[in-house]
DNA sequence: CGCGTTACCTACTCGGACGTAAGGTTACGC
DNA sequence: GCGTAACCTTACGTCCGAGTAGGTAACGCG
């Protein structure tokens, strides 16, 4: 029997504190999108993140500081995502496709940083939920500018039976939603759901600025 | 000075079982669907409905049954306001656009119901998210089943770009999008809503019908 | 080698919220 | 009029988890 025993999950020791923010981060965004804010526990996510509870608290602040931290992180990862797939100089519809690729990359590749900033984060009443609903409006605006765009540019005006925020609203909706489905059917690559998102979306768009409508017969 | 004291907020008493259930429900909808699950406390749902906790607990058992009863009863509240607005005989896209309009006047008149559905009961891990997922599923086939009749009815076959299951998830989800939009623009009518999502969805999916497809151009 | 400083942990406090025990009050049958 | 059952409450036990106090070990520097 030696005297040196074999200690269990031998923690790493006196790292900078850089690389601890890391890896709490990284824990704490696993945790999160596991099991949601209120029932993660700051015990959980350190150990998670092989590190004492305290040193969370020294480094990265109070529970809702750390989920802050979380949330802007994943989001700006996700943004910078989107932006760097975009082309800004092609027609519209070529931009919302490249921006959907993107973004279906995005959650295939983090599926943790998606479920935290699209489930989780409303779970958190008042500032984060501001803070994610803020974003998806911009979300919603920037795809409004894109749909009103090539609407104006087809030569579409005001119509009854259209609003570019409501509709742009719902093609988010519809995005994300096909999104979460992609969770469950990995199979299906990131081009194939952009298109079907293109032919849901544009297809009757295009239709739409042509004059034609969609009206309920009899009753 | 009489006697007789103004009492403030003067509780009823001895009311029969049911009366009480029924106000200790609404009361529960009412402040789940205000702060979530983990954060709506027991205390305030008991005062909020005019009685003491320890009924709670006699009749509606613990937090989790209490809030296993409200899922319930709002789901099954918004399934009859939707099968009460359809009618089977009519074609598909009527159909759909009867459904829509249902849905679309329950959110409207049960704005709680709805929020403590789509955006709290998932927020509790475990039985009732699948129990929702569930519920979300089946009408995500129900609106599948629509689509893929209508679909067939006009001859179209299987295609690469096309999934009828993806496809309405996409569109339940934008339906969801567009409610809770909705939310915030009171004045919008559910007919305009449903006209909106129908003018979205069903014109792209006559021109796929029709074999038009939107295709990435080049690069 | 000593001494300050930084990295880090064990072990605790404390508040808040679920759930309950025990008892009081009103109605109703007989 | 009196027991009995249903209705309803106050006041408490208990547990879980956020946040902290204080101590230990390693490293830098003279």
């Amino acid at each position: 029997m030696t005297e040196e025993v074999q200690r269990p999950t031998e923690r790493a020791r006196r790292l900078p504190r850089a690389v601890r923010e890391r890896q709490i981060l990284d824990a704490a965004v696993q945790v999160f999108s596991r099991y949601g804010y209120h029932t993660a526990s700051m015990d959980e996510i350190s150990e998670v993140a092989g590190v004492s509870k305290p040193m969370i608290y020294t480094y990265l602040g109070s529970k809702e500081d750390l989920f802050g931290q979380c949330i802007r992180r994943e989001a700006t990862r996700l943004l910078e995502a989107i932006q760097e797939g975009v082309k800004p100089d092609l027609p519209p519809d070529m931009q919302l496709w490249h921006g959907l690729r993107s973004f279906y990359r995005f959650v295939a590749d983090f599926r943790e940083s998606w479920t935290v900033l699209h489930r989780q984060a409303l779970t958190v009443g008042g500032a984060f939920a501001a803070e994610i609903t803020d974003m998806r409006t911009r979300a919603i605006e920037l795809v409004a500018a894109l749909v009103v765009s090539a609407g104006t540019q087809k030569g579409l005006g005001e119509q009854a039976e259209f609003s570019g925020e409501g509709l742009s609203a719902a093609l988010v909706g519809a995005a994300e939603s096909l999104a979460d489905w992609a969770l469950d059917h990995p199979d299906v690559s990131d081009g194939v759901l952009a298109s079907w998102l293109m032919n849901l979306v544009w297809l009757g768009f295009n239709d739409l600025v042509e004059g034609k409508v969609w009206k309920p017969s009899e009753s």
